[in-house]
DNA sequence: AAGATCACGCAAGATTCTTGCGTATTGCCC
DNA sequence: GGGCAATACGCAAGAATCTTGCGTGATCTT
């Protein structure tokens, strides 16, 4: 299983092509990457198999599918211990208006990405779903306005 | 130029089975729909043209490539006029550890998704270039402890 | 009720994927 | 320094997939 030391600059190549475009064909990689195609197939199977990619996604536009609320949550607990953290990340996980979650250390101890079809879905969500967990302490939330930035986890400035 | 409205319950699955495996062959994702592969290609073609699939994406393991620091960062500003905001999502655009950024509402003005390669990287970049940007009044930073939750960007619990 | 529109599935050619194999390069051990 | 093992490359061929054109059936409109 190959870690970051076993990467060597056609790796890297690889990576940063797939990120910005995972649906590339083996044959256009190859090209960009400059080898040919069996090597260039060989290497995405191993980055794949060794975990480094993790898979891959399409990427959606939410509104026009009709969710125009994207926002994010800040959420407090009362009691940090390890038990009521697993508790309230199992309950994430529960929430579809939840798309993904990281526990954080901080002023706050959870931090969720929201997505609503409106206002009122999130405001609901909010106040009969997440405020009356127990446990649950301080929500902060922070609509988006837009989207800013938005690039893949990885950076490939220096490599 | 294809809206919500105009998606049906074979469109859904399309977007599901591509969110959850971008990669997937068409053939693979027609038999999972229930279609042939022709009108299956067809419909995917139409969901790229109409931008409601923006693209695709292959997922990077951050740890593995050595990257081992996620965090958040809420940033007020002292003034929010249009101009002050556009500058400082100019600038994010040029920091390599912003990997996408939103502009929020709420207690902050926007929230940065920042990927470092050690805490002291991280710590680099908040103190000598978050905090020593013009306009910047506030820096609230929430290290990630481990990720909760990662699905793509829509739920499919209802349609 | 007739026509138009749309999406489906079949079929065939083009492209891509995938595997096996031979060769070149690198690193290591003797 | 020479030889061996290991690794990765590229070529070539068969398998799978993509892609397009075309005919049919269903739905909706007029």
């Amino acid at each position: 299983m190959p870690l970051k030391a076993d990467l060597d600059a056609i790796d890297w190549k690889i990576l940063r092509e797939l990120q910005a475009d995972g649906r590339m064909t083996n044959v256009e990689l190859s090209n960009r990457v400059g080898i040919s195609a069996p090597p260039c197939l060989r290497r995405v199977k191993r980055l794949e198999e060794a975990g480094i990619i993790r898979g891959y996604r399409a990427l959606l536009n939410a509104p026009a599918l009709g969710l125009d609320v994207v926002a994010f949550c800040l959420i407090g607990l009362h009691h940090q211990a390890d038990a009521e953290l697993r508790t309230f990340a199992e309950r994430t996980r529960g929430w579809p208006i939840v798309r993904d979650a990281w526990m954080v250390s901080g002023e706050s101890d959870f931090l969720l990405h929201c997505v609503a079809s409106d206002l009122g879905a999130f405001q609901t969500f909010v106040i009969e779903e997440l405020t009356s967990t127990p446990n649950v302490d301080t929500v902060r939330t922070a609509l988006t306005i837009r989207r800013v930035k938005d690039e893949g986890l990885v950076s490939f400035a220096q490599p």
